[in-house]
RNA sequence: GGCGGCGUGGCCGAGUGGUUUAGGCAGGGGCCUGCAAAGCCCCGUACCCGGGUUCGAUUCCCGGCGCCGCCUCCA
């Protein structure tokens, strides 16, 4: 069920094509050297720009091209969700964001290697589980369930390689033991710490500087750290309760994980699970041995970890949600750069969903949940009203955002009503060069790709694709079919480029159902347009929308 | 206290130093239709306030007001 491997079949393997559209190169320089802010050396020889993407790099504070480690492709690594609860609207807006990315770049011809994690071991996860007196994978199994569902729903593209917190933990145990070997980090009682003031140009993400973070922070310093913002590389287990002992004594039960999920590359080998029911927080507790006890893996450690070894060193693009920015991945960034190792080339960065003009979260009360909306919206409107806005700008979600949303996608629908033959064959073509080859209006590919490379403009590029819909609907009133179907073609190929899939689909309809649609025409033809309109009404009542067409009633759901 | 963002027509949401100033939804008029629906055509003269720069600012600068976020777990 939590497949979690699974390949997009299309769009990945490598059509050797060149990128048509804008030429990157000699539109520089634009001041920023891309790769010049990681100062952590070693650069890559290769650097050239993907197609002509030109993408807001949070480490600079500019929109630069997208300068890749190796020509042609690109390796990004996106933060996934924390499995402790059902997702909530801002995990559904970044995998569009991120999912729209992907997709994009696949059209243009680059090969992508998409990483997303599933965080399965976290204090929130335990605690779901203490509270629940279950097993805290059997937690993390549920909701990680829930997360695929949700990204099915939303036609998000499963990721290339979704590693889990779990199975990394030998791996994590070995990086965080290379920075306490090189003096980086320090143990205290309840862990290992990372001592940022050895980190070089720790703030980047942060946009400011270690004094001014210093001076800002609002968390006590724990009499153990060195400095409040120091962060748990691994947390032990055991200490808080009754005392080190207790997680030790349990290691006796310590057994392979049963559900241990993941890639397989390299699964840590001994683990605890729940077997120290005695101490405080036993019933919930996870861990794994380690050289300082005991414990677990702290948040920033899985994702550095994980990035690297899947992607390598100097990947492509790290991305996530703005509230990841720090201190998540500036706090990644430092363990990579203390080690001196090239960590992502860009940062991306996508905006806050509002709900009645308030962050989104759980905290505050107003959080809605992607599982809701799903249940009583198509998902595709939901990417609809997430594609319409610039991925960096809040964007509100409410009732009425989404409702606008379904209208504008019953628009596009109804091209693939009219023109189907014409949606299908764009909608096949996943790359623009297959969309030109398919008949695709060159000028409107062009345009929409110059609106993809300013940054992902997909409001602008949603425009283009409106403006066709308008285009093909007018060629097909005037019974002009090349034109209309060009149009459309173009249409479904964009559409898809954005992961928007239009849909003909009518629903279906039962005998009943049938028999006043038959009805109708008989009374359309007998001109008994009282019966007629009777019979419409009741199609109506029953969730119907009635046309009539050349062939007599056409009904679908609404 | 430090840092960052936002304020556009009824709503959502792009964008730009000036002339033809996205797009969607809703609304009005028209065409089409037996009537509708869908579709097409036409319509909105918007840019928080006050200064400044400029021949000219919604767009640049300064100040103000309002709203939001990060600095603590959070996509």
């Amino acid at each position: 069920m939590t497949s979690a491997t699974g390949t997009e079949p299309d769009g990945t393997e490598p059509t050797g094509t060149e990128p048509t559209g804008t030429e990157p190169t000699g539109t520089e320089p634009t001041g920023t050297e891309p790769t010049g802010t990681e100062p952590t050396g070693t650069e890559p020889a290769a650097a050239v720009p993907a197609c002509g993407l030109r993408l807001f790099d949070t480490a600079t504070g500019t929109v630069h091209p997208l300068v890749v480690r190796d020509p042609g492709r690109v390796g990004m690594y996106v933060c996934g969700p924390t499995v402790y609860d059902v997702p909530h609207l801002g995990h559904g807006r970044f995998s569009l964001v991120f999912d729209v990315l992907r997709r994009y770049l696949q059209f243009c011809g680059v090969q992508v290697r998409y990483v997303s994690n599933i965080t399965d071991v976290d204090d929130k996860i335990l605690e779901r589980a203490e509270r629940e007196g279950r097993r805290p994978t059997e937690v993390a199994a549920e909701f990680e369930a829930v997360w695929w569902d949700a990204m099915d729903a939303l036609g998000v593209a499963r990721p290339d390689e979704t590693p889990h917190a779990t199975a990394w933990v030998e791996q994590m145990v070995a990086f965080i033991g290379e920075l306490a070997g090189r003096g980086l980090a320090y143990e205290t009682d309840d862990g290992v710490y990372l001592d940022v003031e050895r980190v070089p140009g720790y703030g980047l993400l942060a946009l400011q500087p270690l004094d001014s973070l210093r001076a800002g922070a609002r968390v006590e310093a724990s009499e153990a750290k060195r400095s409040p913002l120091d962060f748990a590389l691994w947390k032990k287990v055991g200490v808080a309760g009754a005392g080190p002992g207790a997680a030790a004594a349990a290691a006796a039960g310590a057994a392979a994980l049963p559900g241990t999920r993941g890639t397989g590359a390299g699964a840590a080998g001994a683990v605890g699970e729940g077997a120290a029911a005695r101490t405080g927080p036993g019933a919930g507790e996870l861990w794994w041995p380690s050289p300082w006890g005991p414990g677990r893996p702290g948040w920033h450690t899985e994702c550095v970890v994980m990035s690297l070894g899947l992607l390598g060193d100097g990947f492509d693009l790290h991305g996530g949600g703005q509230d990841l920015r720090f201190p998540h991945h500036e706090n990644e960034r430092a363990q990579a750069v203390a080690l001196g190792r090239p960590f992502a080339r860009h940062w991306a960065h996508n905006g806050f969903v509002e709900v009645e003009g308030e962050k989104m979260s759980k905290s505050l009360g107003n959080f809605t949940s992607l599982t809701d909306l799903l249940a009583r919206a198509d998902g595709r409107a939901y990417r609809l009203l997430v594609l319409r806005s610039h991925y960096r700008k809040p964007i509100e979600v409410n009732l009425a955002t989404v409702a606008d949303a379904e209208e504008a996608l019953a628009r596009l629908d109804g091209i693939a009503r009219r023109l189907p033959d014409a949606v299908a064959a764009g909608a096949a073509a996943t790359t623009a060069d297959r969309a030109l080859a398919a008949g695709a209006d060159a000028d409107a590919v062009a345009a929409f790709r110059a609106a993809m490379d300013d940054d992902l403009d997909t409001g602008g590029a949603l425009a283009g694709i409106f403006e066709l819909v308008r285009r093909a609907n007018a060629a097909a009133d005037a019974g002009q079919q090349a034109g209309a179907g060009q149009a459309a073609v173009t249409v479904a190929a964009l559409a898809g480029a954005l992961g928007l899939e239009l849909r003909a689909a009518a629903g279906e309809a039962d005998a009943e159902t049938e028999a006043l649609v038959a009805e109708r025409d008989a009374a359309r033809a007998a001109k008994d347009w009282v019966r007629a309109d009777a019979v419409r009404e009741e199609l109506t009542a029953r969730g119907w929308i009635v046309e009539d067409g050349p062939s007599g009633t056409a009904i679908r759901r609404r």
